[in-house]
DNA sequence: GACGAATAGTTCGCCAGCGAAGTAGCTTCC
DNA sequence: GGAAGCTACTTCGCTGGCGAACTATTCGTC
């Protein structure tokens, strides 16, 4: 347990932990931040400085809690174009990521109804509703396997590839156009440092 | 529309919009990315790579795509992190999020139910329900408003104030471990590098 | 000052998902 | 070769959330 962050009511006791002061910072030390970046507040921002109004005694680092607001903000931004993009298309938001999950695994199309609900992360009974409403759609089949009885497998069908790509379309025009705000050069920056944390994530 | 991702079934016309190349990229072009983040694969990577194997005729950059994997698999480690600090302190996932928005806001401790329903995204009729259990729970008290009856204050009680602050405890703990995987310099690129794609978002 | 429109919150019926229990089929091993 | 146990999927009852009415109160206007 790292970083004690303890509940204690002595106010003016943890100094250490911030970062620089004031909530318009000088400007940050890479290189080539934009004027507008620098100077103007984000929602992190924000809720930062209330947050050390308020909750003065509570022992945070003002820069890990504002990226952790904005990689919550950026990923909401992402849920909801998937979802916008998908009722676009006609298809509920829980049937576009079944497709999705099936189409991008390394069997794309077909997989079992276990391996699935594993990669969706939900329970084998939710996996059979989903996959009950999506076949009374269309979008997926089940057939039965020959060599082992008890298994089956779920096979998108033509309609349900053809609406999934076009609903995937829709939703990486919405993700290029927020991420063609930084250059390249940006890009792969902001790619590394992820890939610094995903790999510290899957190391568990 | 930027980008224009079509259906096309013309596979190898695409090389436009690909990034740098094979999946081993020889070494992003930013200063001192660590020997293990530039040559071991992460989910994104294997996930990109799989892609164009499978979906050659998909007109995606890679890098972009692995940016929004790797948005979504760090936003579910916090997620996860919130959930399991709620449930060690004994607070259901949706009680925590109310508590935690009912006391960040700019009057702690205190919203009207429409405001709070709208900062949680969920409908007035979800937060009816999650404050009828909650107030049954003892974590929050509603009182009527003398001036308009119509109103209703929410007020998070002694008892929900505490067990909130111990599972943000956790939950911070959690969220540290993770970025302290980046040096304190590298914290400063990524929230900038974040900040511009928020400020982006919030421009609409 | 009274009637219509707007607002705050609750109630109702529905749906997606969960956990636990149930069923069917394969596998192992004596 | 058959009983025990594992695996794959389905069924059932429950819960959190949604959208659409509904109730109560206030505001606006003439």
């Amino acid at each position: 347990m790292p970083a004690t962050r303890t509940s204690s009511e002595t106010p003016g006791e943890t100094t250490g932990a911030r970062s620089s002061g004031e909530l318009a910072r000088p400007l940050a030390p890479s290189e080539g931040v934009t004027a507008r970046s620098a100077d103007t507040e984000d929602r992190a921002d924000r809720h930062v400085a209330r947050w050390r109004d308020h909750w003065i005694d509570v022992d945070f680092d003002d820069e890990i809690e504002a990226i952790t607001v904005r990689i919550g903000l950026i990923s909401k931004f992402f849920d909801d174009a998937r979802a916008a993009a998908a009722s676009e298309v006609g298809l509920a938001d829980f049937e576009y990521k079944t497709l999705h999950m099936l189409m991008i695994r390394d069997t794309p199309g077909h997989a079992s109804p276990t391996a699935l609900a594993k990669d969706l992360d939900i329970s084998p009974a939710g996996m059979t509703g989903r996959l009950d409403s999506m076949e009374k759609a269309g979008w997926v089949r089940r057939t039965a396997s020959v060599e082992d009885r008890r298994k089956i497998s779920v096979e998108a069908t033509k309609a349900g590839i053809e609406i999934w790509r076009r609903a995937m379309d829709l939703r990486g025009e919405a993700e290029t156009r927020l991420l063609e705000t930084l250059s390249p050069e940006r890009r792969t920056e902001l790619a590394a440092l992820l890939k610094q944390l995903t790999l510290r994530i899957e190391d568990e």
